[in-house]
DNA sequence: AGCCAGGCTGACG
DNA sequence: CGTCAGCATGGC
């Protein structure tokens, strides 16, 4: 069946292949710091890379060869979710353009050429991302993976033990002691405190129809969100394609790529970030990808 | 060993 | 409204 004028995709033998993919590169995707619970694996036969992930409570085995991307287990009527997951109904090729065609931008697209922004759980961006504050990606990995071994349900997939993303009731009825022994420092009371906002009925969705400023507004009375995380919540699972997170990385390749390395002021920031136009966030992905490639700005 | 990390909160001007 | 110290923790 096509889909958006490219993309093709069967389900046969209980996976979901998807062809015709343009550039998507899985690898980068998934392991570029937008989310947490992807787990490289061994390859096998004819495969590019292989990723464990569990999504919605299921575990899945991703992968991508020659001819595209396959997902297992996939069962009918659950290939809609999927592609809108990996965001392959979207054109990428137009937004890719627009970065080559930007002279500010085109240097982050060599390198970052393939990135999607994954449409994550609400809940689970929240959590994940009032625990990336000022923090590194490998230890919030670690922070998370051991949030779901503490109250995720345990699931068992190809001979490995995994587990889901916890409820938010799960994560709202935990202790903060419980929390700090995980690693969680001094997030742990936001973690408890936004999770019981969600469990109390609070619904993340009804974001997705607001104005971004009105989106990020509401983001912004979590305990723990900032205009950072908030952006972050708003672009990687509720989308909002022009919101533009800015952590320490973003922060130093704007200064460089836009302003000569001559910070700007705040209003002159916000300019620049509205002058990408709507799809920013997405674009932000990759002068993300490139910044840390790089190590821009480091020595 | 010491700086850094997908920053935020609360206090103070 | 803007600025800023303090913050838990482990990666590098």
């Amino acid at each position: 069946m096509r889909y958006n004028g490219g993309m093709e995709y069967e389900l046969k033998n209980d996976t979901l292949y998807i062809t015709d993919i343009a550039d998507f590169d899985l690898d980068k995707s998934a392991d570029c710091g937008q989310a947490f619970r992807w787990k490289r694996c061994e390859t096998r036969a004819g495969e590019r890379c292989a990723f464990y992930c569990v999504l919605r409570g299921k575990p899945i085995r991703a992968v991508q060869t020659e001819a595209g991307l396959a997902v297992r287990p996939c069962a009918k009527g659950e290939e809609a979710f999927y592609i809108r997951y990996f965001d392959l109904g979207r054109d990428y090729r137009a937004i890719e353009e627009l970065i080559a065609a930007d002279p500010r931008l085109a240097v982050c697209l060599p390198g970052a050429r393939g990135i999607r922004v994954f449409n994550q759980e609400p809940f689970e961006a929240l959590i994940s991302f009032i625990i990336s504050a000022n923090n590194n990606i490998k230890r919030i990995a670690g922070i998370i993976d051991r949030l779901c071994a503490l109250c995720g349900e345990k699931l068992e997939f190809e001979g490995q033990t995994m587990f889901a993303f916890p409820s938010p009731d799960a994560v709202a009825s935990l202790k903060t002691e419980q929390l700090t022994a995980i690693g969680a420092g001094y997030r742990a009371p936001y973690i408890i405190e936004s999770a019981k906002k969600i469990a109390e009925g609070y619904d993340l969705e009804k974001l997705r129809d607001m104005s971004l400023d009105d989106a990020r507004k509401e983001l912004l009375k979590f305990k723990g969100v900032g205009p950072k995380v908030a952006d972050c919540i708003l672009l990687f699972s509720l989308g909002h394609t022009d919101a533009f997170p800015i952590d320490v990385w973003i922060d130093r390749a704007m200064n460089e790529l836009f302003f000569g390395s001559v910070p700007p002021k705040k209003a002159e920031m916000k300019e620049a970030v509205l002058s990408i136009g709507k799809y920013s966030g997405i674009i932000q992905q990759y002068i993300f990808f490139h910044a840390r490639a790089v190590q821009l700005g480091k020595k």
